[in-house]
DNA sequence: AGCTAAGGCTAATAGCTATAGCTAATGCTA
DNA sequence: TAGCATTAGCTATAGCTATTAGCCTTAGCT
């Protein structure tokens, strides 16, 4: 997470347009530093100035409000998160065996990204409501998990109800679960060695175990 | 979560420290009703005191600060869920098969009690730290859960790991994932009918399937 | 009955988001 | 290269917020 350059809007060749998206790029980033410090919520505009340089009221001709800049942030980082599954999955092999690697590079990005997985995961800024726009990623994931799980079940490695929204609610269960437990006791530990990410390569048997397939294969 | 009476310290029976004490309930009722509002990291001193029906400096004869508000907030939080806990653990049978009952009591309270239930297991709200003195009933309760673990192992119920650090952790991580996706999704639900927790009954057979028995007891 | 302190108040400080309106300079276009 | 629209800064201001200081009345203990 060093650079936002390429999340935002390229803005065209128009070099006024370019300078303006490496600012916005740039708010974004400290606006990360920010958060990192006082909290995902404590996000003050007037501060994000100060690191900028200018006075408060300028970052209005960025960004519209406080909570258009958390919608930004939201984004790009719902992006992201969907790009770092994407790739781990394009390695990953075919069925039930490929879902330990997709769900560790999920949460080895949200312990990398603890400020940005806390506004995608908890929804816990006071009046942030995320755009339809911002949002859709998290959607296309959903999307990807269901064809994952469905495969898996075709393959005989899965129940049938794995693939249905209970299944799919019990697996985003599981892995919330141990994000959530890094989040709020060990935010600044990341990936490696914490207490609770190291139990995410358990999450396939363990939703093997809640959905058993339904005989032995030849 | 009608009355916070009883969780105040009582205050004697000196009149003057009734009153007191009743004040401060009330506050506290209140707040969590503002919380419920304006979610648990916007709670405001300024519209407290409107509801209250004082003038926001007069709060502070109560609460030393805001956070000494999320604080006194955070203690009564902890100290019922861990009453609620206990009370199931009561009437549970003994091993295993008495996870469920504690488990979907906790759950249960967490649905009815959203806005203490954030507060308490993410600790979103910027600058809040919670005082030992407050903690304190969460650890009470993470040591009844390693006895209730260790006992079913005993019982030949489970694998040895699953009383140590990380079986505890793992088993804090299944409840976590359920509580908060019910938290960040459907934080006004309720228990019954809730899509994340009528997956919680599944805990001590996942559970069990990491950390399975040593051998079949005769 | 008298006194203490509880519990209200107003005033004031400092910081926040956001808007209005001014100004200088940037950089496109003729 | 000259002109000019737009951008991106600024100050001033309104209306919030938490918090402190200090006053004053009255409740209620002794």
């Amino acid at each position: 997470m060093t650079s936002f350059a390429d999340d935002i809007e390229p803005g065209g060749a128009d070099r006024r347009s370019r300078r303006r998206a490496e600012t916005k790029a740039e708010i974004l980033r400290l606006a990360v530093e920010e958060m990192a410090e006082h909290g995902a919520a404590g996000l003050s505009m007037s501060r994000v100035a100060r690191r900028l340089g200018v006075q408060p009221p300028s970052l209005y001709k960025y960004f519209d409000s406080r909570m258009a800049l958390y919608d930004a942030l939201f984004g790009v980082g719902q992006r992201r998160y969907l790009r770092t599954a994407r790739r781990a999955a394009e390695q990953a092999p075919p069925g039930l065996a490929g879902f330990a690697p997709v769900l560790r590079a999920g949460a080895r990005w949200s312990a990398e990204n603890p400020v940005l997985a806390q506004l995608m995961f908890w929804r816990t800024v006071p009046g942030f409501v995320p755009s339809e726009r911002a949002y859709a990623p998290a959607l296309d994931l959903r999307r990807d998990w269901e064809a994952r799980v469905r495969a898996a079940v075709e393959r005989g490695e899965l129940g049938a109800g794995a693939a249905a929204e209970e299944g799919l609610d019990l697996l985003a269960a599981l892995i919330a679960g141990m994000v959530s437990m890094q989040l709020s006791n060990e935010p600044d530990a990341g990936f490696e060695g914490s207490r609770f990410l190291r139990h995410v390569d358990r999450i396939p048997a363990l939703f093997a175990a809640a959905y058993p397939p339904p005989a032995e294969g030849g």
